[in-house]
DNA sequence: GAAAAAGATTAATGAAAGGTTAATCAGATT
DNA sequence: AATCTGATTAACCTTTCATTAATCTTTTTC
């Protein structure tokens, strides 16, 4: 599993974009390079970056429009603006101060890389909310034996694959919440692409067709974003 | 009441020191100047500052022992401080770093104004603004849970499709205030044409009727403008 | 106060996403 | 080498949802 910082570089500028993009890569972070904003949106579209560095001058869409257009859907991701001018605070103020920096034209790359580990460290205070794994879970009327890959309904027992195991483990973790396709396929599968994602489809059938003994678990989609499992009452 | 911020500045080098003082002094700050590490101290025991500027090269005392004495009093004052050198990350992770900025050498006078003002905002983090990082949302008697896309009303929930969703989140975002047609589009729809605009009605109609149990919840349509989301008492 | 423009609402449409089952393929095991 | 296992890919069908269209209502302007 990649433990590498994901960052998604927002740069219109060839070689401004190439230095900086090479410079991260060496610093050991996972680099997406994004030329303008609409490629820039595909990519959080389909992954979850730590941070986003911005450039706020792009050719096609205003950085500020496409920074805001960012928070709504990803809030919490924080934003280093490059910039050539000198920013006004009320400029900044829009958006959420305690995950935001900025630096100006022309890019120190080793200053660059101090903030984003700054930032990047006031993400994770610490790192003690990994609940305790138990191995014996409820789900509706069954019994989920993770350790074992086992599911269990009344007399009836299905043993998991692997896979099967991860993925209901990881739902049932995130039960009554959405899951995203992004966070799915980070997790567990590594990558996010088009064959990924049928394969993530074919699971989410399987596991249904596991659990459809008690119709009263259900593992819904949301379009475009992800799946929920949840027990209704 | 002096409604000023009130600074300390930590600063040996006499011209730096003078020159910065009167910088922040003209920028309407309340600045102390203390010129070795002992005043700063005693500066800090008569007085609450706001936020501390601290050479990190002092005569007396390193700058970074100073700030760990600081911080052992007075943990949430934020510090910008002054460096010749490049820090190490490492180095800063002693501190809240959710509560610090640094500055190399030689010093921007307005950078360093602009970073103190972002500090102390982050302070004081408008309403509207820790609003938003929440998921969960209040509009008149319903509950918006904007990560699951779910409006909730006493026992019934909506589910949302993703522009709805975001649609909506813009309008609470900016609640009783003109959400312009143009400011919507561009934002969401990227694209601000005759039929986006007749998308983006379908979509606040749409929105209505899913309101519709409160009566005091009004989108209202200003013409030519755009609309305004309200709770009316 | 009538014509024109903008907005509201409901319904129809079509492309993209999702669901399901079956076939294939790659690696492990006998 | 044959078999088994489990993930991926393919094939095909269904659902979802933004857009467009159609129709009606409100607002503005002259």
């Amino acid at each position: 599993m990649d433990k590498r910082n994901k960052i998604l570089l927002v740069e219109d500028d060839e070689s401004l974009g190439y230095l900086l993009s090479e410079y991260l890569k060496i610093k050991d972070f996972d680099v997406s390079w994004a030329k303008n904003g609409e490629i820039a949106l595909k990519n959080l579209e389909n992954h979850n970056f730590h941070l986003v560095v911005l450039d706020v001058m792009l050719p096609d869409i205003d950085g500020f429009n496409l920074a805001k257009k960012i928070k709504i859907e990803n809030p919490k991701t924080p934003f280093i603006f490059l910039t050539a001018r000198s920013l006004k605070v009320d400029v900044l103020k829009g958006f959420s101060l305690g995950a935001m920096d900025y630096l100006k034209k022309p890019i120190d790359e080793e200053e660059l890389v101090t903030r984003i580990e700054v930032l990047i460290s006031r993400l994770h205070p610490s790192d003690i909310e990994q609940d305790l794994q138990k191995e014996i879970h409820q789900i509706g009327a069954y019994v989920f034996d993770s350790k074992n890959q086992k599911l269990i309904f009344e007399n009836e027992e299905t043993v998991l694959t692997a896979r099967e195991n991860e993925l209901l483990l990881y739902l049932l973790k995130n039960r009554n919440q959405l899951c995203a396709h992004k966070d799915i396929l980070d997790l567990l599968w590594g990558k996010n692409d088009y064959f990924n994602r049928k394969s993530l489809n074919v699971f989410i059938s399987r596991l249904r067709k596991y659990l459809k003994s008690d119709p009263t678990i259900k593992i819904r989609n949301l379009h475009k974003k992800g799946f929920v499992l949840r027990v209704e009452d």
